[in-house]
DNA sequence: ATCATATATATGCTAAATCCTATATAAGGA
DNA sequence: TCCTTATATAGGATTTAGCATATATATGAT
């Protein structure tokens, strides 16, 4: 259901092909709603079936033809109407936590061994984030707009916040497992 | 591919049934991970075609027979392989942060109200997770170890965790917007 | 001349998840 | 008597996602 809600977000700043769409979510919503190519011309059927979006075949010369989509006035109010919808956050599915679970079917070494990888992964993701709003000037060709903008922001902001906090939970982790707290099975 | 590993840690505590497994799943790892009856059921065939598990019909008086599944060695080398493999943190589909990508083309005072039902939602989520531990007493029937009641904490904790993460981030929001930082489009 | 890359869309297949319904037995309450 | 709840498993139908492959044109590099 998010991605064609995703879709129409993207609609509603003007009209895309699936081709810009696929690029488009690679540089921007990817992170927390990868989308398949596949997946995103299919979506872009069910909107037209449901009215919510339009086709315009535009012919080119030199390369195949592109199919636009624009949003109608039916799909605007459906966008609107989920974008109010409060939604909970942190009800996802996640198989780390599976992982975190079950971990005491492992040994103290094994836990902290795995645990300071995945710290190490985090890191260095945490650390690349700095470097993401670079790249966010991207958007810019789609979307001048220094409120937009701002939302933009927010997603990584928060990406970040969640970051530091797992990271912390697993230093934490980690050294209650080194201080022989936590006796072995 | 995670529920089959999800019931593999609970049949290596010892045999369950569906039944069994649907009762469990719904008390404990449902947070982070739900599963429908349908899908224990056929994971479990899954895992006796793959030879992870092996399925013992136990005949019982006055109630239908109960399908007893139990965690084969190579089941558990399975386990363990899975259990030891680096996953990345955050790495999950998440509508809400759509909406926060999106929400620019709402207008300042739908975003606020929005937010500030979401905000009460977590609220009351965070005094729900203090009780939480009462509940968890639950499991004892089913594995009586501190290290085992460890991890199952961590759980939690993570959960509370993010859940303030989130909180504090999406009072930061409400705050900027009220301050009138962030102009209307 | 061939090979990779960019532009552009479509379809087949599979896995995973969700919902709904079916089947069967028995206890307990209204 | 009938209805609900508990115990127990199974299968159809649909949605979403992911992977692979097919098709078609044109440019630039080796």
């Amino acid at each position: 259901m998010s991605l064609q809600h995703a879709i129409l977000g993207f609609l509603n700043y003007r009209p895309f092909s699936g081709y810009d769409l696929k690029k488009i979510i690679d540089t921007s919503v990817r992170h927390f709603w990868p989308a398949d190519q596949s997946q995103i011309y299919r979506t872009l059927n069910q909107l037209t079936e449901k009215g919510w979006a339009e086709m315009e075949v535009i012919e080119q010369e030199n390369r195949p033809d592109r199919k636009e989509y624009s949003i109608t006035p039916t799909g605007q109010e459906a966008l609107r109407t989920w974008l109010v919808t409060p939604l909970p956050f942190g009800d996802n599915r996640s198989a780390p936590m599976i992982q975190v679970f079950f971990a005491g079917q492992l040994s103290n070494a094994e836990i902290i061994a795995m645990y300071q990888r995945v710290a190490d992964f985090m890191r260095l993701g945490l650390e690349q984030y700095d470097q993401i709003p670079q790249s966010m000037e991207v958007y810019a060709d789609y979307v001048q707009s220094p409120r937009e903008f701002f939302f933009w922001m927010q997603t990584l902001e928060i990406g970040k916040m969640m970051a530091k906090t797992n990271l912390e939970w697993i230093e934490n982790v980690i050294a209650q497992l080194q201080s022989g707290e936590i006796p072995e099975k």
